[in-house]
DNA sequence: CGTAACGATCCCACATAGTGCAAAGCGATT
DNA sequence: AATCGCTTTGCACTATGTGGGATCGTTACG
């Protein structure tokens, strides 16, 4: 059949058709979606035909041209409200954002990437879009940090075989990476600044679940003059983990693994 | 072909599929989801395991169970930042709920209700799920009321032949409603008291674009014990006109359409 | 502990349903 | 008014998805 094994061809080409919508451009003619998708015009016409009436995307009046539609927000809706993590997080999220008036973000790993479930702004933090659904790489970022806590040396190394770097300050290198991640593991916290965009940091903690693992992480972010970081780290870090550990407890963590009774 | 005409049926099934995901129960069987489809469980099994590949659906590792998967949250979450009242509207919004403590909502329409774009919570006010994506009728909704202003008594008529009741509060004949949307149109805000919910309370102002079409509403929600609404109204009224009036200008609105002059 | 019932996946033949090509519309541009 | 580019439609072909049944694995029950 297909690229993979025993996948049905057409889903595949209309997934790929509502990919090419995550490109840059928001508005795509017929022709825009085959030649970034490698389909026939005819096929991708029909293709957008059908999404159209699934609402999947919409057309533009005017101009004919399409754009995504309703249908992708209300499912993303409903996959988020759908994940505990989300579900825990949300509130306590947005009232941390609301009470520091910095950004604060939540995050699972998927893959190589730390991937955003939820992210509130403040006054001092202001972001006119969304980053949920996006993603961000997991060694050049303070969740992503708390993120490969749950991974060995070992995974990580086969995880990230490259760590290209954004600035002066990303850590590129597995040794740098294992010290530093001891550091987090030893104080409970993870920061991050100027790693992975000029004038920007974070302050983050692991969110676990009830078996102990680490399943997420949340952040305190923003403008490096806002967040203020070296001064106010020890406030910070102090805020975020027991926002961490207040998802966590909602999550059904009770405390370390190893103190876990055996008996059910 | 399929239901509608010219359209891909392996992508109808497909999306079907994923609807199914959208009623209740986050996690389904491939016979679930075999009997909610219509289809049968080879083609469900299939569409299931494509659908998986492309991350549209994930398995949970122990029960073999899908749910939902994290390719939905992203294709909702730039869908969401390529919608130009989202892009005004989401900061506002955000920081008009850090103030007041309460429910800022955001909402465009769609067909016969209204749909939510963003919305955030106050400490007065917490939800542990967002609504984007989600509906709610236009006539018990001060949103929806807002979003009506752009339809004529005619046009209202057709999209709502019928009104059933919530509450014993819900407007359900086009006369009272014809009389509310004055109202709302001479005070520039509209209310809610009670009329979907027990207990839950609105004022909604609507946003227009360049040309000053009513395109979208924002509304300050909340439990009616935290709203305070029949003392607040004035200053809550106030409040979410200049919100609605600054996300307006956002857009390109430059005052009443009769006064724009016809040169370009 | 063995057996039965159920659910998911695999296999294969069939014919439906999607594809590509070419031509016709449709609009815009000069 | 004519041309160019983009989109849609019609048609024939066969690749592709489908359905039924067999197989394999799992859970529930006697």
């Amino acid at each position: 059949m297909a690229s993979d094994q025993g996948n049905n061809q057409s889903v595949e080409r209309a997934i790929s058709v509502l990919r090419a919508f995550l490109t840059g451009r928001p508005e795509l003619r017929v022709s825009d979606v085959a030649k970034a998708t490698g389909l026939g015009t005819s096929t991708a016409s029909r293709l957008l035909a059908t999404l159209e009436t699934l609402e999947f995307v919409e057309r533009d009046e005017v101009s004919g041209l399409y754009r995504l539609g309703t249908a992708p927000i209300t499912l993303g809706g409903v996959a988020l409200n759908q994940h505990p993590v989300h579900r825990e997080a949300r509130q306590i999220a947005q009232d941390l954002a609301a009470a520091l008036g910095l950004g604060v973000n939540v995050a699972i790993r998927q893959d190589d990437s730390m991937f955003y479930l939820a992210n509130f702004e403040g006054r001092l933090a202001p972001r006119s879009y969304v980053l949920t659904g996006q993603r961000k790489p997991l060694y050049a970022t303070g969740i992503g940090k708390c993120l490969l806590l749950g991974l060995s040396a070992a995974e990580r190394r086969s995880l990230l075989p490259a760590m290209p770097p954004f600035t002066p300050n990303t850590i590129t290198g597995h040794d740098r990476l294992d010290g530093e991640l001891a550091t987090v593991l030893g104080h409970g916290y993870a920061t991050e600044v100027e790693e992975l965009a000029f004038g920007r940091a974070c302050v983050a903690a692991p969110i676990r679940d009830r078996s102990g693992t680490v399943v997420a992480a949340i952040s305190i972010s923003g403008p490096l003059s806002a967040i203020g970081l070296p001064a106010r780290e020890a406030e910070l870090a102090r805020t975020i983990i027991e926002t961490a550990d207040s998802v966590s407890i909602g999550l059904g963590y009770v405390g370390p693994a190893h103190l876990l009774g055996s008996r059910p």
